[in-house]
DNA sequence: GTGGTCTAGACCACG
DNA sequence: GTGGTCTAGACCACA
């Protein structure tokens, strides 16, 4: 279902939380749709239960999930609206941007990259309906 | 000389280190330029000299820059060759293209803000001359 | 399990990088195998977690360890590609041929001392079986 | 005449050692040769005079060379008795050996590079004389 | 529990 | 003066 990586250095449960909000955005997982169990989806992932109760603790903090005690954690409707979103997203991506430009990546590969990028989200979207 | 955020999480040295490298990629730094000391600069940054020694080993071990031992730190030239640099910088911006498609920011808004990016590169050069 | 000394001017964590190599390449440390805690070696060995953090922290940047935050640290499978590793060994010997043939040493001597390293490092993997 | 590196980490002072032992035992500096004046050297090399001076001290201390207080050093006579030199050598070339062979380079390889050893020794005598 | 960062302060080798 | 190593001890994030 979700696929995250030991390695790397970016943390398990903030890989997790962004990879349910890229489905979420995207549309494969819709509106009130049950998420797996903390225990399920810890098993599924092979880490430990804490990591993913942690995530869906967080995401349910920031809007993006809601708990019904003893039934589960569901998406949010009304998703698009998160606040500070948007600007968090801007700025992230503005010190890539620097940092790509000082690669010497080109302008164009940026557009490039860009679009390789939705046609990824397209594919992702048909491949799950 | 350099600026570095003592709050936020990330690490001194690793702030230390992308300011270097960022000065050093724009021609800021020349090659074989001289750096602060450890010493001067732990001084005028408020930071341990441990902390900025880390940094500047880290940036050695890179082929940032070259220890004299005695002498000082100095700008490597050859720098450009930066194995793996190109590479890195892109999988970070393809994350954060990501993040920003998904946020709703529009492939214009991306052009944008890459102009906005060479155009502190320039002023950052010109500032300095 | 390691050992380190403690005087003669060669630093700790290198001796340390050095041992820790030198059991991955002859297989005595294994692939994914966990290597001790940063306190439990700076226990044993008696000097400060920091000099062991730093031997391990030099190792993960070369690509001979990984480390999984909160779990531990473990040896690299694919060690044997360790690029520039060949070139600085061949480099380093060529200087103490130079030295070891002017003051003296015959050729059939260095070949019976390859022999006897050859004959260490066999009896180092079986002592460990 | 010497030529040193001042980047790799190694001291000045002990490559000088080195190059003049090297040279004195290949018969390229004659015993009683007189050597540089410590600040001609310096100027020469571009280092400090002390690190000059220091080498020359320790090469005094070790018996290579003897000074004549107002008149200069020289190179001492009976240079190849020079004791716990070979000893020194044997020991560096074990560690250099046991790099080399967990590093992969064959018996053959290192038997080959003693030869490339010997050849660039007799076209430096030539090349002297 | 793990690794990672930081501080404070000492000591050394080198030039 | 320079960089480099080490210790002691604190605090944090992660699992």
């Amino acid at each position: 279902m979700f696929t995250v990586n030991l390695q790397g250095g970016v943390p398990i449960y903030e890989q997790l939380k962004r990879v349910i909000v890229e489905n979420a955005l995207l549309g494969i997982l819709e509106p009130d749709e049950q998420l797996p169990s903390v225990r399920a989806l810890s098993r599924e992932l092979g880490v430990n239960p804490n990591t993913v109760q942690k995530a869906y603790q967080a995401l349910e903090s920031e809007g993006v999930i809601y708990s019904l005690s003893g039934k589960g954690s569901f998406i949010s409707p009304r998703l698009e609206l998160l606040p500070g979103f948007r600007r968090a997203a801007e700025e992230k991506l503005k010190e890539s941007l620097k940092e790509a430009l000082l690669a010497g990546i080109e302008k164009e590969r940026i557009i490039e990259m860009a679009d390789e990028c939705e046609t990824e989200f397209k594919s992702r979207k048909n491949g799950l309906k």
